[in-house]
DNA sequence: CAGATGTGCAACTATAGTATTGCACTTCAG
DNA sequence: CTGAAGTGCAATACTATAGTTGCACATCTG
């Protein structure tokens, strides 16, 4: 499971508010830093580390258009991910159907 | 979407690694904290603060059996989050294709 | 009852993550 | 060229989080 076992950096990707915030901003439309950090309360370099680490996770990619860093929502690795973690909690909710019936026919 | 607005919340909790790991080890079945310390490398009650950030994210569900406190990871959690992410990227993909038909017509 | 096992609370340390500010460099418009 | 807007790098401050240890209390077993 080389997809499993890289999980945690993107959820730790996605488990910050104002990262979160900024996401799903780009995923209404692709938009730079400068862009961003005067639409949200905090400062452009705040947008670039919080950008870096979406980037890092495969959750955003980034574009030069002239002058601009243009940066856009990646809704298909998103969409992989929650493949990914509903086929796990699937499997525990299979695995834990199986021990409640091994004990009720011992119990 | 009362259920989106809380997402954070939930992959603030699945994005540590040795939360990760105690919630993997307990999909494959329930365990206590002083079991899972017997396994993991670190203290019990450094499991005790992780599974109480599970609990609180509705990934972890714990029952008191005698002297013991049981927990066991709560795979339809996970699938419930799974169909949000999943729902979320597929409008985001849509929006860019509308985007780029806009652009193209534009262009 | 005594001992082993399990839990809960509290204080503390250390590290990672968030956010800020300042400055230099680039690029587009007048 | 000048100014405005965008970007990148670096130093710093602050906060949150992970992890530890120590102790008190509960509970099952012999």
């Amino acid at each position: 499971m080389t997809a499993t076992t890289q999980l945690a950096p993107v959820f730790a990707a996605l488990g910050d508010d104002t990262r979160w915030s900024i996401l799903v901003r780009l995923g209404e439309a692709p938009a730079s830093a400068s862009a961003l950090a005067r639409e949200l309360p905090i400062s452009r370099q705040a947008i670039v580390k919080h950008l870096e680490v979406l980037s890092a996770a495969g959750l955003v990619e980034s574009e030069k258009v002239g002058r601009e860093l243009v940066h856009r929502a990646l809704g298909g690795r998103l969409s992989d991910v929650a493949r990914d973690l509903e086929r796990i909690g699937r499997s525990w909710e299979a695995r834990l159907a199986r021990i409640k019936r091994l004990a009720e026919g011992a119990g």
